[in-house]
DNA sequence: TGCACGAATGAACAATTATTCATATAAGCA
DNA sequence: TGCTTATATGAATAATTGTTCATTCGTGCA
């Protein structure tokens, strides 16, 4: 007797038992899912959205101006941007006392814009 | 006498209060921000991506073949998809006692390839 | 050295979130 | 009608997250 599905709903449409595990199988690994994840959760607060849009527009900006343009305190800036920067989202530049912020590289704005047409539309 | 900068910081490379402004007065309108958040919010947790990829990869599929891939309770997954579905990620169809989801467009395997391609480099 | 300024960080708190459990709805079938 | 299966949902709970406050670190300057 043939192995029983786990859920046979008795449709044509329905995928078999190799289908279903050839779908669980071909999954991306955990690490991936979650790095996928994380990338996504970094964009996922409009505080970040806004980091993102302003590094883009500006450059190259330090803390300070960043808190005034957001109006925003340091504090709550720096918070974010660590978390930008443990992502590589970000990169920094050191001067004097100043910390220069700037997108680490294009892919962001891509995964930014893309996202912006969607909601546009 | 000159409005004194917010923050001066002596330096050429300093932008002046004028850009400063530009810069706040450009980033987009709350809403849209918020809607690019919620966005990305929807890919940021490793069971919705693996959904999307799930259904990405299988077409339609059912709540029960997609809670039996990813190993997880019917109510935890029906809980999730009722989020993509808040934001019309996801559509549905009903046969008889299945109701059958299926991504609604192309838009978020754009977004998730890419950023796939940006997490394996 | 001592002070001032810009930035980073830890603790605390409120708000949000993902899952589980129990239950409800919806459809097919006896 | 009652029973079974598939799905949805409300309440509860644990975990995570964003901000504030207080403090510390790093740098430049008097």
């Amino acid at each position: 007797m043939m192995s029983k599905s786990l859920h046979d709903c008795g449709e044509k449409r329905c995928i078999d038992d190799a289908c279903l595990h050839n779908l669980k199988a071909n999954i991306p690994d955990e690490d991936t899912v979650i790095d996928i994840a994380e990338t996504f959760q970094l964009l996922s607060d409009p505080t970040r959205v806004k980091l993102v849009y302003v590094l883009a527009e500006g450059g190259e900006l330090c803390v300070h101006h960043i808190a005034t343009i957001l109006s925003m305190s340091q504090s709550a800036v720096s918070h974010q941007l660590r978390q930008l920067r443990n992502m590589r989202l970000v990169k920094t530049r050191r001067e004097a006392q100043h910390v220069y912020y700037s997108l680490s590289d294009a892919h962001i704005m891509q995964l930014f814009n893309q996202c912006l047409e969607h909601v546009c539309e």
